[in-house]
DNA sequence: GGTCAATATTGATTTAGATCAAATAAGATT
DNA sequence: AATCTTATTTGATCTAAATCAATATTGACC
């Protein structure tokens, strides 16, 4: 089994936001070292899961939003039609569950992809302590917004890329997302399917294969099975649609 | 130039939040009658746009969100690439901006489609109002929370629809934002072109009116230029992937 | 009312990517 | 190590929707 994603803290110690290594890209970001104390109180820092596990199933009572500490996650809706399949992959340092806030139920399911911790933030707990400490209510607000900005530059890509440019942009955002928690942005190791990729990207699994294929035929990328080495980033970055600088 | 949503209060009486026929689908709805008050107390109900006017640029600094009061609007991003266009539509009752929160500024440049007015809510008075009022916080975290789960049922329809179904899904969906608005839900009047649809749903301008062709042929809908009826629902929702209970 | 520009329709042709179909390769299980 | 299952690659064929191209319609403006 491929584990993409290393456990970041080390064994042993108690965690707490405090000493969490990712704190700095977490809720506690924004706050000052007493609010972070308030915040690491209503944390369930403890939330182990193995491959295959969900974090919660479709139309699941909304509770919690999850922070993934290691491991990775991807989420999926069905439709009653069959359609659609995944629509998001969560890596260390991400925010799960913002698809049940509107309704009090997710749309969405959420599974892990490798062992994987999480850390459970109750809802209603932080929408409390947000109404105490304005910087807490500005940060999640903030990445409320990241998150529709990411979805709305996402539909853009749906609507208007290229299987190959498609492709390219899954890498490049995989690799910038590593690079913020320390992982190698050059290096990735996928935590899940050609076919798990293919359906987030709107495309079949051949398709994936086959761009993969063809990006490293242009000497761009090596493949090794689940593992991706970025050979050249520029172009790459110029297939993906990224300004590059 | 079809108009298609009229201006939804009555001319010469001075606008508030309290006497605004929207404010059951606005952000007052979460309020009581003193706290509506203060909400009026930020918001300005005096912005007019004629068609072709700019809400906002891509890139504009992020200052406030607004709501619809009369008219439509349309969201469009373009990268430097070139690619990708409409992302969204805005009818009455319905919030714009927050494609600028996470960033402080604006992804999406936002453009009248016909007459309108807005109400412009600043977002520093809004947050500062949301830790004074816990309603006013939760609703706007469910505003946002409602745009996430938007957003990502789009990803599954550009991801795994036909032309058709996306097409039917459109019309869908605008009927039910109509009827909110107590538009009907039957006699949709357009006031976009084929090609920000295309752009929307991702298709080109000819599919657009090919599926128009279709829907037509198969008894569903009436077309005539801009004004489109929904003859039979049932079969419509069946075709945009929607449960018909 | 007449002209022009923007929109929309419709048909012919092309093509990117899906689907179908094997063959390999990797991991899990015994 | 041997078997089985799941994932991946690669090739051949098909098809939905894009593109190209020509009209037709609508609305805006003089």
């Amino acid at each position: 089994m491929v584990v993409a994603m290393p456990n970041v803290n080390q064994r042993r110690t108690v965690i707490t936001c405090t000493n969490c290594r990712l704190n700095r890209y977490c809720l506690p970001a924004a706050l000052n070292k007493s609010n972070i104390k308030q915040l690491e109180a209503i944390v369930d820092h403890n939330c182990s899961y193995e491959k295959g596990d969900h974090l919660y199933r479709q139309k699941a009572n909304f509770k919690s939003v999850y922070v993934v500490r290691s491991g990775s996650f991807k989420s999926y809706a069905i439709r009653y039609n069959g359609k659609g399949r995944v629509n998001g992959f969560f890596f260390p340092g991400e925010i799960i569950g913002m698809d049940g806030i509107s309704n009090r139920s997710h749309i969405n399911a959420v599974q892990a992809l490798e062992h994987a911790f999480v850390c459970e933030i109750p809802f209603s707990k932080l929408k409390s302590l947000s109404l105490q400490i304005p910087e807490l209510q500005h940060h999640f607000f903030a990445l409320m917004g990241k998150e529709i900005t990411n979805d709305q530059e996402f539909h853009n890509l749906l609507s208007s890329y290229t299987a190959e440019e498609r492709t390219a942009h899954f890498l490049i955002n995989l690799s910038s997302r590593y690079e913020r928690v320390s992982l190698s942005p050059f290096r990735l190791l996928l935590p899940m399917t050609r076919g798990d990729i293919g359906e987030y990207l709107g495309l079949s699994l051949e398709t994936i294969s086959r761009m993969f294929g063809k990006l490293h035929r242009k000497g761009l990328i090596a493949v090794n099975n689940r593992e991706i080495e970025l050979l050249q980033m520029e172009p790459l970055l110029k297939i993906a649609g990224c300004a590059t600088k």
